[in-house]
This record gives structure tokens, C-alpha cells and sequence, in this order.
DNA sequence: CAAAATACGTTATAATGTAACATATTTGAA
DNA sequence: TTCAAATATGTTACATTATAACGTATTTTG
């Protein structure tokens, strides 16, 4: 059990973490922890050679395919989200957050991503996804998957701009 | 002038996306029209290194800043969209086919990728950035950007998967 | 325990994107 | 028109993001 460890917070929600995978028959490893760990704790999205960065604190000859493997899983667990337009990772809050005693199996999911400060939310809107769904559907096409991204300023940044 | 030669459409399309950029102010030079041109030949998205690819029939020492300036430059006329799941761009249908003689400015853009063909198909669906823009007035985002990207199967290859 | 499956280590390289500076072309004002 | 400024392109070098391929270790299961 090598591990940086991690605060108080991060270890609760690594905790849930670890229960949903058990829920799925998947199993939360020290080094998978340890990198959704690092994800966490980011106040940010963050990238994965960053990532990697912060894995080489404890194993030092870490190479990209370690963190990336560990990122693939946590994505296909729910437990992560991938922004795309910043090739970069956050925590998924629904799953880890929630009291969601259920898998982190796709939801719908849209990030705002504040230019201002560089702080993404995640939320949560079904509204969104069944506009998706309506526009799409009578045009014949099933939605497997949807990547919701905007960008703009968050409330605290808006004001500060328009100060 | 150099320029591969394209089809018939293709060139409709580029006199327009010209007129477009005229009136703007900006000038769709003979290499931005080239990069546009492979853009909307393609029957798919198309990576950077593929236009370079098709540039160099030209001309021969083509280096990345070249493709990439032009499609920064076509990005922000409106005249591509950039699909970020894909890195990859497709050209704006909205601009270049509609018969829409206002600018190419930023307008509601959805894409479909089909997993099945590879084919992207451009929404301009109103509900669905109505849907992002109240789901985000409430906690006081403002949306500057968005970017929709829906994966999953298109009519046709739906029907394929099902036989 | 042994075989199979899963996870991880390691090396090398692919794919995507940009910084920085030089040259050429176009525009616009004197 | 001519030259200065702005814009566009050429060129070299490199940064960033991501994966292929293969070997070793660990875990699970019969």
C-alpha cells in the first residue's frame, strides 16, 4: 500500500468509489485509486501527464500507459468524465457525490466550463438530454452517448468582470 | 493559382463560404479556399494530417502551422466546425449550404456522429441550446460557447444492426 | 495448486497541436 | 505610386496527448 494520501473528503468519495465498483464486479486497485484520488483532490480538470506527474511522487519510472489504463478504467466505471475540449479529466459528482446507491453507469451529463476561472461544473439536466432525444429521434438517429460542453463565465466571474 | 480542382458542389459551396468572408471583411485566400475545399470533399470528418496530406499534392513541403492556421481561420469565420471527439472538422452546412446570407457567425451547432458510417450529421436545433441556456441561467452561467456532440447509430445503420 | 484472466511495467512511437521567427504579399495612406 | 503597416504564409523546431506491443506480476477460479 504505497499512496499519497489523500484529505478527508477525497477518502470518503474513494470510498464510494470503491463500493460502486464492488457493486459492479470491478475491482478499485491502489493505483486506480490512487489516480481518481488525484483527480479529486484537483481543484480542475487535469490532464493526464499531469496526472502522471503527480503518480511519479510515489513511483517514480511511471510511463503514460499506467495512468492512461487507470483513466480508461475509471471512465468506463462512471467514476471520472473526459472534457474533451480541455483533454482533461474531473471526478464525476453524480457518482461519488450523490447518494446514488446505484452504478456509475452513463447519465446525462453536461460541463460548464468557466473561462474566467477554469473551474468546470457538472450538472445533470434532463431537459438537455430529452431535447437531444427529441431533435434526434425524428430524424432517426439513437443517441448512444452525448458530450455536452460549454463554455462561458460563472457567476462569480461574471460579476468580476462586469465590475 | 495552384488549387487542386474540385467538384462542381464543392465549388458552389467555396463561391459561397467567399462571399461570406467579403462580407465580413476577411479574405478567403486561395490556400484557406484549398483547405476548405478538402474539408468539404471529404465525406467524413477529416483530420489535420489528412488535409496536410491533400496540400501537399501541391505543394510539397507543407508544414502543420499552414493547415492549422487556415483552419483556425475557417473556425472562426464560422465556415468549419471542429468535432472534438473526433479532432476532426466538418464543414458548417448552416453557412455553406443554407441560403443564409448573414454571416457564419456562432449559431446553435449539434453534431450526430454514427458510429456505424463514420458519417456526422449537423443539427441546428434551437430546443436544444434553449434547454442548455435555461438549465444554466439558474445557477448564473453564462454560456459563451457550446459544443453538442451526440454519438450512436444513424437511421440507415441502425437498420443494418437490426436485419 | 495450476491455468486463465486481469492488471501492471516498460519501451517505443504515433497523432495532434503550437511557439517563434523569417519571408512574402496585400492594403492603405501620404 | 510608393512605402510603411498589416496581414498571410513559409520554415524549423518542439510540446502535448495518446496508443501499440510485448513482457511480468498478481489475482481469481476451477
Amino acid at each position: 500500500m504505497a499512496g499519497t494520501s489523500f484529505a478527508e473528503k477525497t477518502e470518503t468519495r474513494l470510498d464510494n468509489a470503491e463500493r460502486l465498483c464492488a457493486a459492479h464486479g470491478s475491482r478499485l486497485t491502489d493505483l486506480r485509486r490512487q489516480v481518481l484520488g488525484l483527480v479529486l483532490e484537483a481543484a480542475r480538470p487535469v490532464g493526464a501527464y499531469d496526472l502522471l506527474d503527480g503518480l511519479r511522487a510515489d513511483k517514480k519510472g511511471a510511463a503514460p500507459p499506467t495512468v492512461y489504463r487507470a483513466l480508461d478504467f475509471l471512465l468506463e466505471e462512471g467514476l471520472i468524465h473526459k472534457i474533451e475540449r480541455l483533454s482533461a479529466f474531473v471526478g464525476c459528482t453524480h457518482a461519488l457525490d450523490g447518494s446514488h446507491t446505484e452504478a456509475g453507469h452513463p447519465h446525462a451529463a453536461q460541463f460548464l466550463i468557466c473561462t474566467g476561472c477554469g473551474q468546470v461544473t457538472e450538472l445533470d439536466d434532463h431537459g438537455i438530454l430529452h431535447a437531444l432525444i427529441d431533435a434526434t429521434r425524428h430524424i432517426g438517429f439513437t443517441v448512444r452517448h452525448s458530450t455536452v460542453e460549454a463554455e462561458g463565465l460563472c457567476a462569480a466571474c461574471r460579476d468580476v468582470a462586469t465590475a
